[in-house]
DNA sequence: TTTCTGACA
DNA sequence: TGTCAGTA
């Protein structure tokens, strides 16, 4: 199914489209951009092109705001992952890598390990608030 | 018209 | 994050 893959990781949505389909502002996206959570191409006129795959990151990252996970937390997110799934891919090629189910699972444990009081800690990456 | 970058609130 | 400026 590489072939499927392969459309989805085309960019062929312009920032408009992309705002229309996930709802969010053009600064939140080109910020989201910054902060390495998404990487549209550019095209001649350095305009950002976004594939389906972006704006699958953009509805996920969207619905990590909504829960209240800050920048922060959802770059440790996005780094585990870049981490973890190529690694349990090459452990065994057979049996499938991490469902995005297990991925959840775990994201969700690292989740409440950094979600605690940490009151010397200025580094915190959840807003305890949330909580109440 | 749409999007881009940078900057300020 | 919103918004404004000056471009391409």
């Amino acid at each position: 199914m590489r072939e499927k893959e392969l459309r989805r990781s085309m960019a062929v949505f312009t920032i408009g489209t992309v705002m229309k389909l996930t709802d969010l502002t053009a600064r939140q996206i080109r910020y989201y951009e910054e902060q390495d959570l998404i990487h549209p191409e550019r095209n001649e006129g350095n305009r950002r092109m976004f594939s389906l795959n972006d704006v699958d990151a953009l509805l996920e990252i969207k619905d990590y705001i909504a829960e209240g996970i800050n920048m922060a937390g959802i770059k440790r997110i996005y780094e585990f992952k870049k981490v973890e799934k190529p690694l349990t891919n090459n452990k065994q090629k057979n049996n499938p890598a991490l469902t995005d189910d297990d991925v959840r699972r775990i994201l969700h444990s690292e989740f409440l390990s950094i979600s605690g009081y940490n009151p010397g800690n200025k580094s915190n990456l959840i807003d305890p608030n949330r909580f109440f």
